[in-house]
RNA sequence: GGUUCCGUAGCUCAGUUGGAUAGAGCAACAGCCUUCUAAGCUGUGGGUCGCGCGUUCGAGUCGCGCCGGAAUCACCA
């Protein structure tokens, strides 16, 4: 609709005005509410062109529009804005052409599509899940339902980071304080299980470190010399040597940690193309660093330390090897990002990391182009805020966090008891209901997270539970379960639908209101694509949702008598139905049939 | 101190490439179920868009300078 009034004004400056006028000077935009019209042109920009107040321009351009866009039934003018109204039976005609469009919204994925690699979790083996682990998630694989739909090839990636210094942390807990135990031996969750080893030597180490102190070290050397930091260190350099015993914990331990894992990522409900481990990238990193030291591209201090200086650049010299050869952070990540692109020439590869991690990215992308690797420019770090509880940010070592485990049972939780409360779900099995609740307290979490700007940080109070009301996903997703039980009952008397022509049909300004928003979808997934903002899909869903709830709420759909506009209603809702379920999915979120 | 990001209603957040009188939800209060699901709908109150200057016909939005907060600048990841 606003492409048919662009290329109406287009005609209409060339004809009054004898100028083919650039198309960013046409600046159309919805009405605002509280003024009568569709579609506005802002006419300021044209003064240049026509030499005449806005005022005028843009009566000139009306009348023009009126008389030849047959869309287009009248027009006003308040300042330098046109509002031009488009005939009510148009919007009718409107309906029916997207309801009978396939995959609605999508851009299908052609041979020349972009192929981009988006790697989002990255979890550590060292500890279970939390709450800014969920953020992640859920923006990556959002990011890649939006990116995928709007027409890219899409490779979802995972980098585990199962080695280093952090790892042999829990392991050399585990062995000193353990006696054996196993998660089931204990019936634990194996990641959970692991973590508790990795606070337990956090809690010691301090201790420990403390006790130094008051022996008369500085804070340094106590940091240095403790003896859980020394067996620490010992334990990575005896992993990286390939020790044989070191591996075997190493092993028994991570494989503890995935079992755990794969539970926690099956109940968010994402899934990866290709996971990526540390320990198999980390060498190829080294290789690049050693390599790109022999061409010169870095120094080598005296105690052995590989460096790059990136001085030039702003930024500092950064460490890229240790001087006992062991890897650090950024080595595996150089690695990585090489092996990802011999496996998949990608032409961007976008890192959902957090932006505590925005000088790493810098430094990484910045590396890999001093190394010779041109196709670097194309790493994107989507940088996302901190997810923090009322107190500051939560910290792992201290064991103060939201756990991911937790939070989703509770949040389902509350569903079954919000359910029960409103007598809801009526004849279904206990199996039934209880997948209906998680669904909801899922769409609940992934909204209340989603619906925010991604670089925005975000507060999380456990005190107060998210809420299923108002903006929520529990509301986008009642609406779509209201929409179901009516096409249910319409199937079930045996009304069909979508048989009759609206040619001479005039919506009501509810309807008009609805399909105008529907209209915007398929713009709206190509901007969430191209600003990597799944907020964008996550508020247009509210507001597609509370406009719907308006119309249904003022009109009867099935007991409208009228055959023809129970028709229109029926296809309204359905196509209100599929762009709901088809938003939802973008943001991984499941539409119930009924709650 | 350098760099990056954020600052909008009591709280949580929207606010299109700069456009008209800045919007939702929560919380509070008042209404609406004999009718397709009330997890809904309607209404009331609530604002120095952190502060100042500049660019512009027009600034919450762009630029500069302050103020406040966060992250980072590790032989941690």
């Amino acid at each position: 609709m606003e492409n048919l009034l662009r290329k109406g004004v287009t005609e209409a400056i060339r004809s009054l005005y004898n100028v083919s006028v650039n198309d960013d000077l046409l600046q159309i935009q919805k009405t605002r509410k509280e003024f009568t019209g569709d579609l506005t042109l802002v006419a300021f920009p044209l003064t240049r062109i026509s030499h005449k107040s806005p005022e005028l321009t843009a009566k000139d351009i009306g009348e023009f529009l009126t008389q030849h866009v047959e869309a287009v039934s009248g027009f006003n003018v308040i300042k330098g804005f046109l509002n031009v109204i488009i005939s009510s039976g148009e919007w009718a005609k409107q309906l029916k052409i997207i309801s009978e469009q396939k995959e609605y919204g999508s851009v299908s994925t052609g041979p020349d599509a972009s192929v981009i690699v988006i790697e989002y979790s990255s979890p550590n083996t060292n500890k279970p899940l939390h709450l800014g682990h969920i953020r992640n998630n859920l923006l990556g694989y959002s990011l890649s339902r939006i990116c995928s739909t709007a027409g890219n090839k899409i490779i979802r990636t995972n980098i585990v980071n199962d080695r280093g210094i952090h790892i042999c942390k829990s392991m050399v807990a585990w062995q000193l304080y353990a006696n054996g135990a196993t998660p089931a031996s204990t019936g634990m969750k194996g990641d959970h299980f692991v973590g508790d080893y990795y606070v337990l030597f956090e809690k010691n180490y301090r201790e420990q470190s403390e006790a130094l102190v008051d022996a008369g070290s500085t804070p340094e050397e106590a940091r240095d010399n403790a003896p859980l930091m020394l067996a620490a260190r010992q334990m990575l350099l005896k992993w990286e040597a390939g020790d044989e015993e070191t591996v075997k914990l190493w092993n028994m331990m991570n494989s503890w940690v995935y079992e755990g894992f794969d539970v926690t990522y099956k109940a968010l409900g994402v899934e990866f193309d290709k996971i990526y481990y540390e320990s198999d990238t980390y060498k190829t990193g080294k290789e690049l660093v050693l390599r790109s030291l022999a061409e010169g591209q870095l120094i080598r201090k005296d105690d052995g330390s590989v460096w790059i200086d990136l001085s030039d650049d702003k930024l500092d010299q950064k460490l890229l090897l240790r001087s006992d050869g062991t890897a650090v952070y950024i080595t595996q990540d150089l690695g990585t990002a090489v092996i990802r692109y011999n496996d998949y020439h990608f032409d961007r590869h976008i890192y959902v990391v957090g932006n505590e991690q925005n000088y790493h990215f810098q430094v990484l992308a910045l590396t890999l182009l001093r190394m010779g690797y041109k196709w670097a420019a194309g790493l994107l770090h989507f940088s996302y805020g901190m997810v923090e509880l009322p107190e500051g940010r939560m910290k792992s070592r201290e064991g103060k966090v939201v756990d991911a485990d937790d939070l989703i049972d509770e949040m389902t939780a509350t569903a079954r008891t919000m359910s029960q409360e409103l007598g809801k779900l009526g004849g279904y099995s206990d199996t039934e209901k209880e997948n209906i609740c998680r669904k909801i307290g899922l769409g609940a979490l992934k909204y209340f997270i989603l619906k925010v700007d991604p670089k925005k940080n975000m507060t999380f109070n456990p005190a107060e539970s998210i809420d299923f009301n108002g903006n929520t996903g529990p509301f986008i997703q009642y609406t779509y379960a209201r929409i179901r039980s009516v096409l249910k009952k319409a199937g079930e008397t045996g009304i069909s639908f979508g048989g009759e022509n609206y040619d001479d049909l005039i919506p009501n300004p509810k309807e008009i209101n609805v399909i105008k928003l529907l209209n915007d979808f398929p713009s709206l997934v190509k901007e969430a694509a191209s600003e990597l903002s799944p907020a964008l899909i996550a508020n247009y869903l509210y507001d597609l949702a509370r406009e719907f709830n308006q119309f249904y709420h003022d009109f009867s759909i099935l007991g409208e008598e009228n055959k023809k506009v129970r028709d229109f209603r029926l296809r309204l809702s359905a196509l209100m139905g599929t762009v709901l379920e088809k938003g939802l999915w973008l943001l991984g979120i499941e539409a119930p049939e009924r709650m």
